[in-house]
DNA sequence: ACCCAGGGTCATA
DNA sequence: TATGACCATGGG
């Protein structure tokens, strides 16, 4: 079994699958509303969401606060969590007014701006980084599921890590470039949706010359040698 | 009838 | 600080 750096395993990913373009949404601030709504929620979910949301207010931070939060709710009823959603989504758009907008928020150095967006309530390390990767184009590495499952069965990792040890981690390692990072993050979702899934495991993975849970019996050894 | 999905908060020990 | 309960829809 090869054992991929993990640089190594951007270069498979991105071999394979090729630029992803994330994040998929029409603004900025589109992206951060879909940060919030896809928590623990399947993406598709989140498209029905956006596409009863858009009818009933502007997908802008001043009309998304003033909506009665019932409505909000039932607005954004496919996402799942939508009460809870919906409280978060209004808090994080009152901060947001508050704070100026992007207008202010542009020029904040990035630790600070990650510090405010944790303060949301409602954001936690990985709706942040999400939102300081994709709509504010700072380089930073998101961890999420996927890519805990991925390193995981990469034996890249024991299991018990936390969020910030893993982040700093891959950010040690990686250039502090904005579009690797954001192919980094895309590419592992869109391995880990269509391949890397908990079961069955690793059906036609790229990796499987270096992952030790893919199954043995499909091209086990074709010769390649995982770089 | 399950399991899973691009998490986070809160109460409890 | 470390688990566990809770939030909820939709697709496979």
């Amino acid at each position: 079994m090869n054992d991929l750096s993990i640089t190594q395993v951007y270069e498979q990913l991105h071999a394979a699958y090729g630029p992803q373009s994330w994040w998929p949404a029409d603004s900025p601030f589109e992206v951060m509303v879909g940060a919030i709504l896809t928590q623990n929620t399947a993406w598709t979910n989140v498209e029905k969401a956006f596409a009863s949301l858009r009818p009933v207010t502007p997908i802008a931070p001043e009309p998304l606060a003033a909506l009665a939060v019932e409505r909000l709710a039932a607005a954004i009823k496919p996402a799942g969590y939508f009460n809870v959603k919906a409280r978060r989504l209004q808090a994080f758009c009152r901060w947001f007014v508050d704070a100026g907008g992007f207008e202010r928020l542009i020029h904040e150095p990035t630790a600070d701006l990650r510090a405010a967006l944790l303060s949301v309530h409602g954001v936690g390390p990985e709706t942040a980084d999400d939102m300081l990767l994709y709509a504010f184009g700072r380089p930073v590495f998101v961890v999420d599921a996927y890519t805990r499952r991925l390193f995981g069965r990469l034996q890249k990792l024991a299991g018990g890590e936390d969020y910030e040890h893993l982040r700093r981690g891959f950010e040690a390692v990686l250039p502090p470039e904005v579009e690797l990072f954001k192919e980094y993050h895309a590419l592992i979702v869109v391995h880990g949706k269509q391949v890397c899934r908990p079961q069955p495991r690793c059906a036609g993975c790229v990796l499987r010359q270096s992952c030790p849970t893919a199954p043995f019996s499909l091209a086990a050894n074709t010769g390649l040698k995982g770089r």
